[in-house]
DNA sequence: TTTAAAACCCCCTATGTAGGGGGTTTTTCA
DNA sequence: TGAAAAACCCCCTACATAGGGGGTTTTAAA
């Protein structure tokens, strides 16, 4: 069966892996209908080629990236460029790195532990049906949605130093230490581990590590 | 030039990304002189598919993988298969890692972020020479080096029923909890937690939960 | 300028965690 | 097959953590 033309259907592959993003290169290559037009390291290199008019009908994206992350990227393209499609490909699988990318673009999500058909499956359903959702990320969004409908899930945003007694809540400082670190009386490390116990929904020390790590308050 | 035979070196792929794994995989198999004999999500798998009397020459080997991970599997090959070339592919870059995996027997380290070329390179430099080092690692090894002097750097190893206590270590149960979860006395587990101590450097929970995510014994 | 919230700090208590002593049973291996 | 090592479990104590009560001072906003 002959499509609408020669005319394939140019795919963008940002990944700082090199071997990831040729290999992907290669697989996109060999789906029937799409090429690759250009290959990037992160956003900025992005961002460089399309300013220089390479403009790719599908972004094949990481999130995890130096100089201009997943986040960032989509949040420009759907911007300057909304008819670009961004597709995530990521590791990462809790809901909140999905509901975010979804709310900046993004068009579908795509964990890395995936096959190659499901990767054109991906493509195909982004170019014709204008998103892509996974049998798991979907999942995700949905048990995502319940927890917002009954909470008002405000986004949980901390402040400077709630991110810094959050740092030291990683080291095997006990808390009067920390509060020794932080000029602070360990009575008031006390009233900031109570205040994140309830906002992250958490009433443990290894619960506070476990967020810190989870959403990139620390570096692992 | 025509080498040896028509003979191709099988190569077996190890990596629990299976867009990752399946991609490398094409990329080996266009290779002159290459050929994937098998792909594994994680080195139980691999195990399973030698004693089956699949056994390749060179095994491609992640790092971080659920089940049996690249530190074990390069150890069970050394023991068992000592001929089979471990050639490690990994994101990390820190001196220890590599250090470690060199001692439990790998031939060579290769970054997830090096191009195609440098791959076929690693496979020829692993079979012609017996051992691969970039550029990056070998300076890393050196600089490595110049810290183990002084102390003896043994590799850590724990066994399965260690890893399932740093698991649960990483969750807001108690030790008493973790000990009902394990069928085990509370006070056994005592002596799980300060062997664990001893062998990781720690003192507290938060210790082990740190090193727990950082040798990615469990998911973040 | 009053008021409310936020940031800070004191007391106390119960459970958890870390570390010490002791011991038995099972596994390993020389 | 006998000794050592590994895996299991008991007792105890001291400090850390988690949670409750109270309070003052600073900051933001009505």
């Amino acid at each position: 069966m002959i499509t609408k033309a020669n005319k394939k259907i140019q795919v963008a592959i940002i990944d700082d892996h090199i071997l990831l993003r040729t290999a992907l290169a290669r697989l996109v290559n060999s789906f029937d209908g799409y090429t690759v037009l250009l290959e990037a390291d992160n956003g900025k290199d992005l961002r460089n080629r399309i300013m220089q008019h390479q403009v790719p009908e599908i972004v094949l994206l990481d999130v995890n990236m130096p100089e201009m992350d997943g986040f960032e990227t989509t949040q420009w393209l759907h911007k300057n460029y909304p008819h670009i499609k961004v597709l995530v490909l990521s590791m990462m699988s809790d809901e909140r790195t999905i509901i975010k990318m979804f709310r900046l673009g993004a068009k579908g999500y795509l964990l890395k532990n995936t096959d190659h058909e499901e990767l054109k499956k991906a493509l195909d359903s982004v170019m014709n049906k204008n998103v892509y959702l996974s049998e798991y990320v979907s999942d995700k969004l949905v048990s995502g949605l319940h927890k917002d409908v009954d909470k008002d899930e405000s986004p949980i945003l901390l402040n400077e130093k709630e991110r810094e007694f959050l740092r030291w809540t990683c080291t095997e400082l006990s808390y009067k230490e920390i509060a020794e670190k932080m000029f602070l009386s360990p009575r008031t490390i006390d009233d900031y581990r109570q205040s994140l116990f309830n906002k992250l929904k958490v009433h443990s020390r290894v619960g506070l590590v476990m967020y810190a790590i989870k959403n990139g308050v620390t570096e692992v």
